[in-house]
RNA sequence: GGGGCGUUAGCUCAGAGGUAGAGCAUUCGGCUUUUAACCGACUGGUCGUAGGUUCGACUCCUACACGCCCCA
């Protein structure tokens, strides 16, 4: 970088960046020698309970490094705070403990440097445990200025784009992704422990997989072909269930190519796990038991506050069928035609929802439920018994075809997982991929593509199963009170920002 | 895709058709137990971008970009 470019610079990074300059010149700018032997968590609860004579007379030789985020200089001595990975420690820095000229160098460093520092352990007059240093160096200059110490960093944009930054000034946000890698290391344990094999399957495929979603697609060059990034790994995962492997799962992303909102990013990530000689029953003892143990573990607490609601996970949670809800929210709904094509297309046009030729009572009856019962399933709620004409990859249910052996969990409003009975009769499964490819090809570009595939591997069988998809994003969200989807996406997807 | 709101100094924010403001940060000076340290002095701006209206636009209008919220 030459000087004109220095002047065009923001003169508080130039003003660093001269800094650096003189620091090279001095010998090596980023030294990687220093070593530290504490934490500033381990410090505070180790000796934060005693008192400064006490640290005085035991002499605790401690060095510790971090970013500097505090620094008050007074004259020939001086505080600051260093944070590392656990927290922040106080320092003390005297001139006249120092090696000569040490602390004239200090005086040149600024708040967001990377520093390391060794000394013995004290206690203020207010109290606070901190360093008395006897050694500190400058081990990383930092060019850019750190947002101001009190207000930190609120900018929204800002805080999406530039995480490190949000990472280094909010508390908060640490604490969210502490909380989602929590979450998911729960998962894995819980699963693990009752015999689940982990496992990854393709995220680029010839077909986009089983879920009706629109796919992102993508070229290989080499091969000279489409491919989809999957929309799920449903498929994959029954086909090992077919091999053998009776309960596996798996947590990754999916891609699906929709809109972006506070609920939605285009890449998001599931479990998904299988478990043969099971059904859909036994799946949501199974997650009543997950969520109420997670929060428990992550949280301290089976009560669960989000957005000023609160949900208890201690309990069983709530059931109703699809057609229940329909009632439960369209009171003046006539409850023997509920299954009625007619009847329902003109209840669905009532409410203003679009209506396609080609939709069946089925169909009809989840846009209803999507349009008026949804929202309103503030407290864990499983509903149950969803139409055959929208699951085609579920189980009929024995005594009533027209539904599945399906449920999606609902809390605070929003879909946090769906699970079904595993459809595990091929030519049945044939027939409602025949169904979803006619859907297709009458233009609905969401609708699941004919896997012969899967057909050939549920013809070698595929015992009887459960399965089911629980989206971590939003149940992150549930469990740090996240108002958006991109507060627990370390880096959700933002439109490009212009950078010169 | 539609609607609303926002974009001013590194950060957090005021302001307003007539020379661009504050606090923090920076720079300089003072200060050996601070806690948003303090005291004094100074510095810092293409007011998101491009057009238009006007004697004059950061302010009004239009379009666009990016973001946030709501709706589909």
């Amino acid at each position: 970088m030459n000087d004109q470019e220095k002047q065009d610079e923001n003169a508080l990074i130039a003003e660093r960046r001269r800094k650096l300059d003189a620091l090279r010149e001095g010998g090596n700018a980023f030294p990687n020698d220093f070593r530290r032997n504490a934490l500033a968590e381990e410090l505070h609860q180790s000796y934060g309970k005693h008192e400064d004579d006490h640290l005085r007379e035991e002499n605790v030789r401690v060095s510790v490094s971090g970013r500097m985020l505090v620094k008050r200089v007074m004259g020939k001595a001086s505080f600051i705070k260093l944070q590392d990975r656990t927290g922040q420690i106080q320092i003390r820095l005297e001139r006249d403990r120092l090696d000569e000229g040490v602390y004239q160098s200090f005086k040149k460093w600024d708040v967001g440097d990377i520093l390391g520092a060794t000394g013995s352990l004290f206690k203020t007059k207010t109290g606070e445990l901190t360093v008395m240093a006897d050694q500190v160096r400058l081990l990383t200059k930092s060019l850019r200025p750190l947002p101001e110490k009190f207000h930190g960093l609120s900018d929204q944009e800002t805080r999406y784009r530039r995480r490190y930054v949000d990472l280094i000034m909010n508390e908060e946000s640490r604490n969210t992704f502490r909380i989602r890698s929590q979450v998911v290391a729960y998962i894995r344990a819980f699963l693990d422990s009752q015999d689940y094999l982990e496992v990854e399957t393709p995220m680029m495929q010839t077909t986009p997989g089983g879920a009706i979603a629109r796919p992102f697609k993508t070229h290989h060059n080499a091969l000279d072909m489409e491919l989809y990034l999957r929309v799920a790994p449903e498929l994959n995962l029954k086909r090992l269930t077919v091999g053998g492997f009776e309960r596996v799962y798996e947590i990754n992303r999916n891609f699906r190519n929709e809109g972006v909102s506070t609920q939605h990013n285009p890449e998001f990530t599931m479990l998904e796990l299988y478990r043969a000689y099971a059904d859909y029953e036994d799946l949501i003892v199974m997650i009543e038991a997950l969520l109420k143990g997670m929060s428990e573990s992550v949280l301290g607490t089976s009560r669960v506050t989000y957005q000023s609601e609160s949900y208890d996970f201690s309990k069983p949670f709530d059931r109703l069928t699809v057609e229940e809800v329909i009632v439960k929210f369209n009171p003046t709904i006539d409850q023997s035609k509920i299954r009625d094509r007619d009847y329902l297309v003109s209840v669905a046009s009532e409410l203003g929802i679009k209506i396609d030729d080609n939709y069946g009572s089925g169909k009809l009856q989840i846009e209803i439920f999507e349009k008026t019962g949804e929202e309103q399933l503030r407290q864990p709620t499983f509903v149950t018994q969803y139409p055959t004409e929208v699951s085609p990859l579920s189980r009929r249910n024995d005594a009533d075809p027209f539904v599945t052996d399906r449920f999606e969990l609902f809390i605070g409003g929003r879909e946090i997982a769906n699970g079904f009975s595993e459809l595990n009769d091929p030519e049945d499964q044939e027939s409602r991929f025949r169904a979803q490819a006619e859907n297709r090809s009458a233009g609905d570009d969401e609708a699941l593509v004919y896997d012969a595939d899967y057909i050939r591997a549920l013809e070698y069988g595929l015992p009887p199963t459960a399965g089911l998809g629980l989206g971590i994003d939003r149940l992150v969200m549930l469990l740090t009170d996240a108002p958006s989807i991109r507060d627990v996406l370390l880096f959700p997807h933002m439109r490009p920002e212009i950078l010169d």
